[in-house]
DNA sequence: AAGATGCACAACCGCATTGTG
DNA sequence: ACACAATGCGGTTGTGCATCT
């Protein structure tokens, strides 16, 4: 049996959402919470099917929602995330308070990529383009892509630490940041054979720990002070299913399971100061960043 | 003034993953 | 272990508005 469409009710309303429908839909979620998304349009007599609802909810709806322009270091902090992990969209939206991910792809794909490109640097690669136009390398170098691993795992952590901590502790009780919780993955077997994996890449560029610990850097991505709000406050769960390497997850945290303190401020901040190999210093230089040139 | 074009953003679609019996 | 339902995610499309010709 194939699986069945989503919407199968038929006269459910597709397009534009009305007025009348925010406000049921705002005061059904308000009053019940959302529950099943599937059955929530029944409840609350809404002509659309679950996932509409949800999707209305998520990108447009939720009070956190933080409407209005992009900021410049909104922008900065988009572009430095997608170097490190691509197109997840989901991902980088947890790292910014109140947007959501629709709302960065569109912006990917109307200002920052064009922009890139006017700039000469491939939005794919986050590299300059040779003279010959768009590389036709593979997507990401190594390095990027264990950072990227990285990402992933550290927010699998944060998923789980959120779980973990409504489930273990009384709502008054706050979750204490740890921050040598990456400082303690680093030295872990995980850390080991990330560093055997990326040591050829980078023979010339130290540990995001050792970087930190003594402020030098061997790149010039940094500069973005990052306000990690709803990770640290567990309101953000990313999927743990777009974890490429499942090594290192199971190895991270079947050793750090008892160490379950978040430490998304630190991780984090080390993780965008760290030298993957592209290039970016372009975005140090705001005015020219502000006011693209014209192509 | 009117049609063409471009832009921004909301919404939809299909697939992958997770949860459950 | 398997099948199926539910959910989440990313790619793509549709729509309304602004600007251009």
């Amino acid at each position: 049996m194939g699986r069945r469409p989503c919407c199968e009710r038929k006269g459910l309303k597709k397009g534009p959402w009305g007025p009348e429908e925010d406000e049921i839909l705002i005061n059904y979620i308000n009053k019940h919470g959302h529950g099943s998304w599937r059955s929530l349009p029944k409840l609350s007599g809404l002509s659309r099917c679950g996932k509409s609802c949800r999707l209305r909810w998520t990108n447009y709806l939720r009070p956190d929602i933080k409407r209005g322009p992009f900021t410049l270091d909104e922008e900065k902090l988009v572009i430095q995330l997608h170097a490190i992990l691509g197109n997840r969209w989901a991902a980088i939206a947890s790292q910014l308070p109140g947007r959501t991910d629709n709302e960065i792809k569109n912006l990917w794909n109307t200002h920052l990529k064009k922009r890139l490109l006017c700039m000469g640097v491939d939005p794919l690669t986050h590299e300059p383009f040779t003279s010959g136009g768009p590389t036709t390398r593979p997507r990401s170098s190594p390095a990027t892509r264990h950072m990227a691993q990285w990402e992933s795992a550290r927010l699998e952590a944060e998923a789980r630490l959120s779980k973990e901590s409504l489930f273990f502790n009384s709502p008054s009780t706050s979750v204490k940041p740890d921050p040598d919780f990456f400082l303690r993955l680093w030295n872990s077997e995980v850390g080991e054979s990330f560093r055997k994996l990326n040591g050829e890449a980078k023979a010339d560029c130290r540990s995001p720990i050792s970087q930190a610990s003594s402020s030098t850097k061997c790149g010039s991505v940094s500069g973005v002070t990052i306000d990690v709000g709803p990770i640290a406050a567990g309101s953000s769960t990313p999927k743990s299913s777009r974890t490429e390497d499942p090594i290192m997850f199971d190895a991270s945290f079947s050793s750090s399971s008892n160490e379950s303190e978040d430490s998304s401020d630190t991780a984090l901040q080390l993780l965008l100061d760290f030298p993957i190999n592209n290039d970016m210093s372009f975005l140090d230089d705001v005015d020219t960043y502000a006011t693209p040139p014209q192509c």
